[in-house]
DNA sequence: GATTGACCTCG
DNA sequence: GAGGTCAAT
């Protein structure tokens, strides 16, 4: 059994939701709300919403846009204000984990000067509950490639298939496993999935072929959920990880990508630094990872990524 | 088991 | 070259 991460307990407020998409139709007098964050509710939204966690949050001003669940949700914060419109607080605190004791967390994996910087870099930051198809499409998307181009990958999913986002009917919201079901390799060309094409083709396939694959995917244990996970063509290790902390709730997942890699190299492991990462290397990452920053190791290996820069240079 | 090369697309 | 993965040695 995992906690409670996947499977939503605060879809209470859909009366509200349709108050704001009425409010929005007319060109964006929607209501915006306010949560006051206690002390002990950390908080650096830029940090969160720009990590590179999520590929459908675009900052403009001081305030970030994005589509979650169908919803078009604005966000932005000053201090210990948290604004919010298109979404309700139920959803928006379960979304940014601010349930999760964070001072706590990061005290807890705060084990050496190294995790220490890069905490001090980014409190705050938090590892977002994401939906899980979208999450798992898009890092099927990211492989080999970069953030804006995972971006326009992602929005143009959406644009074809996304059904309109409550509270802006120009936004579209990511589609449902089954809503992509004949989607064909050539459609997904056409959105600039390259060669990840089949591999999103299968993988669809093989998810809607088991109408139960994302429920037991959230119900399954760490290792299994990530043994499906990586059997779906195009969901390698990295990928995989990813998904586990992003979207089901494993905070113990600790992806190792191309800076986690260098940082441990430089850092920690030092004969991480050359040569090909094969399969039992990334393991071997991936365990250390894992036994030296314990049961949160998904929030330290963020910390360190996001402080990539102060930790690799010269 | 480990290593190598190919691969769409975009800034 | 980029926040990898796959298939073939």
């Amino acid at each position: 059994m995992r906690p409670a991460c996947a499977e939503p307990s605060y879809s209470s407020a859909g009366s509200r939701t349709r108050c704001s998409s009425s409010c929005v139709s007319n060109g964006g007098t929607r209501t915006t709300e306010t949560i006051r964050l206690a002390e002990s509710e950390p908080l650096d939204l830029d940090a969160t919403l720009g990590c590179g966690q999520a590929f459908r949050w675009r900052r403009d001003g001081g305030r970030w846009e994005g589509v979650v669940d169908g919803r078009c949700i604005r966000l932005s914060q000053r201090g210990g204000l948290l604004h919010y419109s298109g979404s309700d607080e139920p959803f928006v605190r379960h979304y940014l984990a601010l349930d999760l004791d964070l001072d706590r967390l990061l005290a807890a994996i705060d084990r050496d000067p190294v995790i220490e910087a890069a905490i001090d870099r980014s409190r705050g930051l938090r590892v977002l509950r994401q939906p899980l198809f979208e999450c798992l499409l898009s890092f099927l998307c990211a492989t080999n490639t970069n953030i804006p181009a995972v971006q326009s990958r992602v929005e143009a999913i959406a644009g074809v298939w996304g059904e309109p986002a409550v509270g802006d009917e120009n936004v579209r919201a990511f589609p449902s496993s089954t809503a992509l079901r004949h989607a064909t390799e050539d459609d997904f060309r056409a959105c600039r999935l390259g060669y990840r094409a089949p591999y999103a083709r299968s993988a669809v396939t093989a998810i809607c072929s088991d109408p139960s694959w994302e429920g037991e995917l959230s119900a399954v244990p760490h290792d299994e959920a990530r043994a499906r996970l990586m059997a779906l063509p195009g969901i390698g290790p990295k990928a995989a990880d990813c998904i586990l902390l992003y979207a089901l709730g494993h905070l113990d997942a600790f992806p190792i990508d191309v800076w986690i890699r260098r940082i441990l190299a430089r850092h920690y492991l030092p004969d991480l630094d050359t040569g090909t990462l094969s399969p039992s290397r990334y393991e071997a990452a991936r365990s250390f990872g894992r036994d030296r920053f314990g049961a949160h190791a998904g929030y330290a290996q963020v910390y360190l990524f996001n402080a990539r820069d102060l930790l690799c240079r010269d």
